[in-house]
Order: C-alpha cells, then sequence, then structure tokens
DNA sequence: AATGAATGAGCATTCATTCAT
DNA sequence: TATGAATGAATGCTCATTCAT
C-alpha cells in the first residue's frame, strides 16, 4: 500500500520531516505538522510511509547516507605520507563541517532525536558509528602499512577516538550560530593533535602506565 | 503543593525513573511505570516533581552532577609535567569509564534520550558539555603556563576536542557488552594520540595548510 | 455519474463483494478489497455503486432473490393431500439447504452481517422475512381449505413457526464444515415434527393452557 | 490495568452499551457515545475494559447469560408426561419472550449487531446456540426415556429445531412495537406444532421419502 | 501524606469518497 | 470509461495530570 509512485512526493515529504523532526522534536511533532509544512492532506503521508516511525526511519537513513557519502569520498589507501594524510583528514574535516553547517537541521537529528526515537533507530545509528570508525580504521591501517603511522597504533580503537573529535565538532557546529569560524578552528585543532601532538618539544610525556 | 518533605522518597522516585527511562526510553515511559518500578501510587510522584518533564531534568542533572564530580575531582593546576598530566588524564579516564560501565543507564540518558525531550533539557546538555569543557581548558591552560604544553595551542577548542574523544569512549562503554577490555584500550589510545601522537618517529607530518 | 453501463462488470463487482463481505465481515471489508479481488482500480466501483453501502445493499437484495426464487419455485395451491404438501415441505427444503451449502457465504451475508449494517438493510431483511412468511402462510392456507390441515391453525403465526425452523437449518448449514448429513437429519426432522408430531403414539400432550 | 475496582461503574457502562449499542449499531457507535450516555469521561471506559470490542464481548456475554437463566431455569428432568412437558415448553417459551419484550435492545444484540464484530463474538454466539440446543435435547432426551416422546425422535437435531422456531419468535418480538399479543400466539402455534401437528385429524401426512 | 479513579486533550491512523488525468 | 493519488472526517486509544478520599 505505501511505497507508490512518485518519488518526488517522498523526497518532499521526508525533506519536510527533516525540517520539522529537526525544529519541534521527533516527539512533539505530528503528522499533521509535516503535512502542514507542505500543505498537503496528512493522510498524503500514509501512502507514502507505514507510519510516523517509518518516516522517522527514513530521514534518518537518509542523513546517516549524506554523512557517509563524505566520509566515503576519500580513498583510504591513496595516501603515501604524513604529509598526505594529514591533508586528506583536512580534507574530510571540511567538508564534514560544511555539511553540518549547510543544515543545522542535520545535527540535531543525529545527534539527538532521532536516536531517541525507538531501540531500532538507536540501533542504525549505532551501526552508522560503526561503519565509519571501519573508515577511518582504514585510513590508519593503511598508514601503518605505508610506515608513516607508528606500527603500534590500536588502529580500531584510535579510529573511534579521532571519529569521537570529529563528530563532537560536527555536534558543536549544529548548536553554534555562525559555525565558519568554529569550524576552521576545530579541524586545526584536531589536526594539531594528531599530527602535532599537545606536548611542548622537548617534553616528555612517557608516564608509566603509557603503551609498552 | 508539592516541592515536598521525605527527600530520601524523592530520591527513589529518581533512581526509578533513572532506570526506567534508561531502559524503555523517555517517550515511552509513562509516570505509572516508574511509580509501578517503586511499588508506589503515581499520584504520588506528582508530590515531588511538577509534572514527568520536571523528573527528567532531575535525573538529566543528577547523572551531570555524577559526571561532573568524577571531572572535578582532580586539581587542574596541581600538574607541574607532561608526565603527571597524563598520569591525570589516566585516572580521569579511569573514573570516567568506571562510572558508565558500573551504570550503563547513565549513558543512555545523556547521550541519548534525555537530551531529546525539549529544548530546555537539550540546553542543560549542552551547558554541561561547556562547563566540562572549560575544565579540561584549565587543564591545558595550566600546561601551557607550567610550560609543558605547546604554547600555540587552541587551548579552548583542544578543549572540547578532547572532551569529545573522552565522551565517545564513554558512548561507546555504553553500548558494550563487557565494557573493561575497551576502556583500558579507549585510555590508551586516548593517551597515545594526545602525548605520543599518531606519527611514526621521524615523519613530518606538517602540511602547507596546518597551523603555520 | 454511475448507474452506468457494462451490467456484466457490476455483477461481477457483486460477486466480489459478496465473497469479500462474508470472508472479512462488511465492517472489516474495504471497497479497495472488493476492487483488488477483481483486479479493477477501486475507484471503479463508484462508477456502478453510489457508496459502499450501496454495495451491500446490493448484494443483500441479490442474496434474498436467490432464496425467494427457491421458495416461490413452487405453486402453493397446486397440493391437494397432506402428503402432497409433505413432499412439497421436502423439496423446498433440500433446495434451500442446497442453495445454503452451495455457498456458504449467502448464509453468514443474510443471517449475520448484513443485517447489522444499518437500519435500512436491517429492515429489507425484515421485509424479506415477511415475504417468505406470506408465501409459507399462503401453503398453509391452501391446507386448511383443502381440508387436509386443521381448521384452527393460526395460519400467519405459524407460516412465521415453520420459516423460523427452516431457516434455522440453513444457518446451521451455513456453519457446518460438511453440511449434507445435516440437511438431510434437518429436513427429516422438520418433516417428522410437522406431520408427525413428536409424541408418541396413544400420548395425550393437550394441556390445560393449551388451544382451546 | 482494565479490570479495575467498582463493579457497580463496570456493570453502568455495560448498561449502556447495551443501550447505545443496540439503537445505533456497534459500529456506529462510538466508546464517547457510550460515555456520554452515562456521563463520564470516555476514557473511563478503558479502565474497565481493554478496548471498544471487549465492551461488546462483555456486553454479548451477559446477554447470553440472561437468556440463559431463563433456559436453564428448568429442570430437564422433571417432567413426567407429555402434558407436564407441554406446560413446561410454555413456561420456558412465556419467560423467554417476556425477557425479550422487557429488553428491544436484547434481541437486537444477539439477532443482529454483536454476532457481525468479529469472528470471535460470532463463535461466542454460535457456542451459546450449542449449549441451549443441549439443554432443549435433554428435555426431549428425558422424554424418550419416559416414553412419552416418540422412540425414533432425532433427539439433536430436534432440539435444534425446536430452538429455532423459539428464537425466531424471540427475533419477531424484538422487532413488534406491540409485542405481547404476538407472543402468546406465537407460543400457541409452537405449542400446537409440537404436540397437536398441523394435520387435520384422520389426515394422513407420511409421504414415501419420511423417516421410515 | 499517599492514593488511584477519573478525566479529556491530543494524536496516529484508516478508509470512503472525489476527481484530474 | 477507468484509474488511483489525494484528501480529511472520524475515531480508537493513551497517558499526563488532577483531586476527592
Amino acid at each position: 500500500m505505501a511505497r507508490t509512485a512518485d518519488p518526488h512526493r517522498r523526497q518532499s515529504i521526508l525533506d519536510a520531516a527533516h525540517s520539522v523532526f529537526a525544529r519541534k522534536g521527533y516527539a512533539a511533532t505530528g503528522i499533521a505538522d509535516v503535512a502542514g509544512e507542505l500543505g498537503i492532506g496528512h493522510g498524503t503521508v500514509y501512502r507514502y510511509f507505514q507510519n510516523k516511525r517509518d518516516v522517522a526511519a527514513a530521514v534518518l537513513d537518509r542523513a546517516l547516507e549524506r554523512i557517509a557519502a563524505v566520509v566515503t569520498a576519500e580513498d583510504a589507501t591513496a595516501t603515501r605520507s604524513l604529509a598526505e594524510y594529514r591533508a586528506q583528514v583536512e580534507r574530510i574535516g571540511h567538508r564534514l563541517y560544511e555539511l553540518f553547517a549547510a543544515d543545522r537541521a542535520l545535527g540535531r537529528l543525529v545527534f539527538h532525536d532521532l536516536g531517541a526515537v525507538d531501540d531500532d533507530l538507536r540501533e542504525r545509528l549505532h551501526a552508522a558509528h560503526e561503519t565509519f570508525a571501519e573508515y577511518t580504521a582504514a585510513y590508519l591501517r593503511n598508514g601503518v602499512a605505508k610506515g608513516f603511522l607508528r606500527a603500534d597504533l590500536d588502529v580500531d580503537t584510535t579510529a573511534r577516538v579521532v571519529n569521537g573529535m570529529i563528530f563532537e565538532g560536527a555536534a558543536q557546529v549544529t548548536r553554534t550560530d555562525d559555525p565558519r569560524p568554529l569550524r576552521d578552528r576545530w579541524i586545526r585543532a584536531v589536526v594539531a593533535l594528531m599530527f602535532d601532538g599537545i606536548a611542548q618539544h622537548g617534553e616528555l610525556g612517557r608516564s608509566e602506565h603509557g603503551p609498552g
């Protein structure tokens, strides 16, 4: 019954839902609000989606796909030196923050609302995190293989740590009114942390509990 | 009316709400569920809280206070060397992950559910992030002042970046069935990233776009 | 608009509705179900019928006509003896049960679903009962006139009583998986009751409250 | 959650539903109509019943119990002669028609509306028919055993035939404005048919297809 | 203070019906 | 003539909140 015809109509409903969910929150949004945003009858929404949750799921999937498109745009095996990887990280960071800066709703949906809808959507969000972690791990693994990253790097964990920095930045951008300046500072800070470290030159930070 | 007497009863309601909200999600939880968990009449909840949202707010505040207690347990100005700071970061990390590992509900509430309740709670969550960022910034500022951290460190931004790594770790711990092994790897990865860098020794990662 | 052309199409819609109404019940059946059964667009139904209720009315009318065809097939004035009337009752019973056995839907529609649709359809059903009662009364009246039925017979009431036996049998047949054996036993029981009585020969059953 | 406290309230809801269902039909009746009849909030209905269908089921059960109370009031083994049985049939008939005459809704619910709600309720109605048939069969079996009813009586089938006459009468009473006169004529006709037969004395009705 | 029966606002969802194509 | 996309009235049901006991 659903999954009908006109894909343009379906997309426009997702656009409206994306926007209204982000503005009012999933729970506080009625299907009538979404339909009203488009000036269509609310029954029409049910020609394209099973129910309200189904709309949320589709909104989330589309949002995650957009993020994934940025993350997967680069070739993980292409970099041959630390400098190239550094530049790559900067490019990805720029694109990602550009995405979140251009669509403030995106961050609210992905970082807050849609993960709270139900267990299934939370699980999809988690799965997306895993996928993103695997991508970052591929970059790191390439660097280790090529010899420009530490041989003893815990690649899988570090990948998640790096993603944590990135996504916290995206969350910040989402919350900020004028996100551009923050974006640049954030990328610079992340890149500096990753590639230059925080330590003053000549200082020795290795603790007795550090990586053996 | 309300805002009454027995603080022990109030705490037990918060305990129950903490647990049920995390288990079923805020939206899917009824006040009757919370009261049922305690075996009390659901009208009683309204003697201690204005409404359901008020319960959620108190649950969130208490959760954030517990996290803050860990973050603020250390003295930001006490460290005098990179090694001491490194050890301090490890200590804080351990305590934080211990907290999230001991109470899986905590992470679900803070990272997912309660931020989606309404704008006010989202704002409180954001404010807590800010507070935590200021704490971390104080550590970093101390390090710069003492000379064991880079003088050109973007302290405020880096503080948020560091917190991003930490909290992503806490989120992971929340999602994992046996969180202990993950916790140790995570802290090691974060500390290594911060203090040892990811670069192989001798490699040069400074790109042309990097911090001048 | 409507009340149009192709009578074959109209009949096929009634066939489908007859079947689906009986299978799912009137309330649970959508016009789309009826149209789906035929593989036609559901808008098409509205070219042949005013609305859903109109379809039900037509289905009911057709069902009642089919029953009436059996009831009216015999000539009420043709019988000249008790034996002939007895044989006639058996013939009508056989044909009626054959009809309900051949189309299980018929009974469900007439005895259950369509009478509950609205007051008008209930009224039509009632009117049909009246008509059938008048037919049976005609048979009885003929018997009284010819002298082979009791002169003091309450013809109108007895006609309804007889029809009650008959239609309860049809209802039973409708509910039974293998209706043939039931049919024969039923007709035999009805005929025996009418013509032989239930009393043991020689017994006296006339009570003091009986028909004076 | 339902099945709570105050049984008086529960009964009053059933009374209201009984009345409104009969007046407007099950499908056309909203829970709000039932609640409105009582001047209570419609949410209250849901404290006593799971859902609308559950109300209908309880209404039906109560209606059937009331009918059963009449049917089972007599002792099937008490009668020792045809005259006693005849008197007994008259008594049961009177009480039954009294019941349906006193509460016109009863007939509409049992003979029309509630059987069309869903398969389960139809099944309950059918089961009640079976139960009633077994009672009537017990009366007949007693008569055969005592020797005042024909030894070759098909007891089970005849029981259903007899019930068919009775219930068709109840249905008629339900439809009639002034049911008393009809009631008496009906009982007289049924009793005469059962005990006196329709045949004129001296006539011979045994057909060639009749019971051997 | 504690309770839980009662309430009704609020919303998701269905589906008969219309009408542009 | 046939279609099915679009519509929105209608309603079942939930549950936060109140308040009499």
